[in-house]
DNA sequence: CAGAATCCCCACGGATACTG
DNA sequence: CAGTATCCGTGGGGATTCTG
């Protein structure tokens, strides 16, 4: 028997999950959550670049997917901490896995693209 | 002493890495060419739902950043090989890794994108 | 502190048709 | 077979400002 879904077949629901993943702030927010729970200011003071409202959008998607929970926290001023679900969690390895590729291979890539640069010049 | 490059950081060159390994189509294109040598057609085949132009486009990217080898084959009519390069295989692993977990979560991703739904409507 | 509200834009990608 | 050539839209993402 076949797997139940395949990223191949144009139609799978697969598809939208991978494209959730793939979006650009993704990773990071994933990442940045891995070692535990994080304020939103914590996340936009770590994610360097990362305007607000990109990273509320990102949070919001990471939520609505099940991979985020959103928790106020009471008082005042208002606290709110962000963490990541079971499901969340368990997208963590891949995640590290991909983004300590592109940590260890810039050399490489780099250099392919001068090289690149200078053959079609 | 610190990692060398680091994607938390803003100017980090490994952002441009990362930013072509979640471009759209990059994942199938490397998956596809995991068990070996493929031919545009193949691929454009195998991919479903991809045009020609963006899979030229992909895979010109590809071939940029030293992970695709680009080899013409003589005779007639004119074939073209496309193969992964040792570097383009390395990064076989860690994309196997993402489109696995997307292929193995989809109930619960899809379970929870209803219930978020549901709770704001 | 944790966003919401606006405005804006272009590059990524899609559709279709054509060709050496 | 393996692409080009056009045209086009759109929404993801950015900059900025404001607020409960």
């Amino acid at each position: 028997m076949g797997k139940a879904y395949d990223v191949m077949a144009a139609t799978c629901p697969s598809r939208t999950v991978l494209h959730r993943i793939g979006a650009r702030w993704t990773v990071f927010v994933v990442l940045a959550l891995g070692d535990g729970p994080r304020r939103f200011t914590q996340l936009k003071t770590r994610i360097e670049g990362i305007t607000p409202k990109v990273l509320t959008e990102t949070l919001r998607a990471l939520e609505a997917d099940g991979l985020v929970r959103r928790t106020s926290l009471p008082g005042n001023p208002p606290g709110v901490e962000y963490a990541l679900t079971d499901l969340g969690r368990s997208l963590g390895g891949p995640m590290r896995a991909v983004s300590e590729w592109a940590e260890s291979h810039v050399p490489e890539i780099l250099a392919a693209r001068a090289r690149y640069a200078d053959a079609e010049a």
